[in-house]
DNA sequence: CTTGAATCTATAGTCGCTACAAGTTTTATG
DNA sequence: CATAAAACTTGTAGCGACTATAGATTCAAG
């Protein structure tokens, strides 16, 4: 593996990577990507696999996965000769999560559009939708939209 | 409306709305709730017509309505004489917002899925997981991860 | 050499809580 | 009534994953 000369700022490496400077600043932070060459102004600059590294960060993110999981991640694809069941596993725990959040959504969109759908349309005194809000017992399944928070 | 007398204390009206009395605190501090009167000691007290509102904030919380869209809502519900169209609006639109994010994460779903099952468990070299998230060409579709993060 | 775009650091803000620390008040028991 | 335990108080910091801003500096093009 050959290091590219590093002359790429970090403006072009954000745009390639589908991110922002920001962002790329925030990764060096926490250690995602390492420190980068610096001009002699300050000024980083990276080479090719920098590119390539925040690449594979960026659509792992997009996959959902957590910043710790990408951590993981990308130290087991700097090791090709291990196994891959450690890969395996954070992907499809991720996926079991996914599935999962899924399903609350889905009974949560069911509940949101009963309610809506049962709205006539008068007073707020006779709305559907706030005596449904008002009134736990109106909804058809009590789990079904317990914690929406935590579904984004 | 008659205001019962406030007898109760932060910790059963968290608890019989569902939450904890560092979360009243904070919906007192952003407004969401009053001021509490207080004990001679400076304790809150509250009255059952908190317990009430309390109640509906925790439940539109749950069917993820946002801390601004539950101010609105509750603004409303606080006038029972003025049409609900406006209510309306704000559940039709958090409807429609829950309906995109479960397609994308359905889609998500799709291609979590999809590269999961195609790891034949072997080396990292070669595992399908790292393959497709080191080449978004890899994915089917391209629109269907970009943003998960905002899913939650 | 000048201009303007890009970059630098440091810090604070986002959302909706949650957790802690160190002190005070209330309630229950002996 | 004394004591202990529970509940409560305020203030502040932390979570995740960025995003935004300010004010200074550096780079690249003409």
């Amino acid at each position: 593996m050959s290091e590219s000369s590093p002359t790429i700022g970090i403006g072009e490496l954000a745009r390639r990577a589908g991110c922002k400077p920001e962002t790329v600043r925030y990764y060096e932070r926490i250690g995602l990507v390492g420190d980068a060459s610096r001009t002699e102004g300050g000024q980083r600059r990276y080479g090719e696999e920098v590119v390539r590294r925040l690449t594979f960060i960026r659509h792992a993110r997009d996959f959902g996965f957590s910043v710790d999981a990408v951590r993981e991640l990308l130290a087991m694809s700097d090791q090709p000769d291990m196994p891959c069941q450690e890969v395996d596993a954070i992907a499809t725990h991720h996926l079991e999560e996914v599935e999962s959040r899924l399903q609350r959504l889905s009974a949560l969109r069911d509940e949101l559009r009963r309610m809506v759908s049962q709205c006539a349309g008068g007073k707020v005194e006779s709305c559907r939708i706030i005596e449904v809000l008002s009134d736990h017992q109106l909804c058809i399944s009590e789990q079904a939209h317990g914690g929406a928070r935590e579904l984004g």
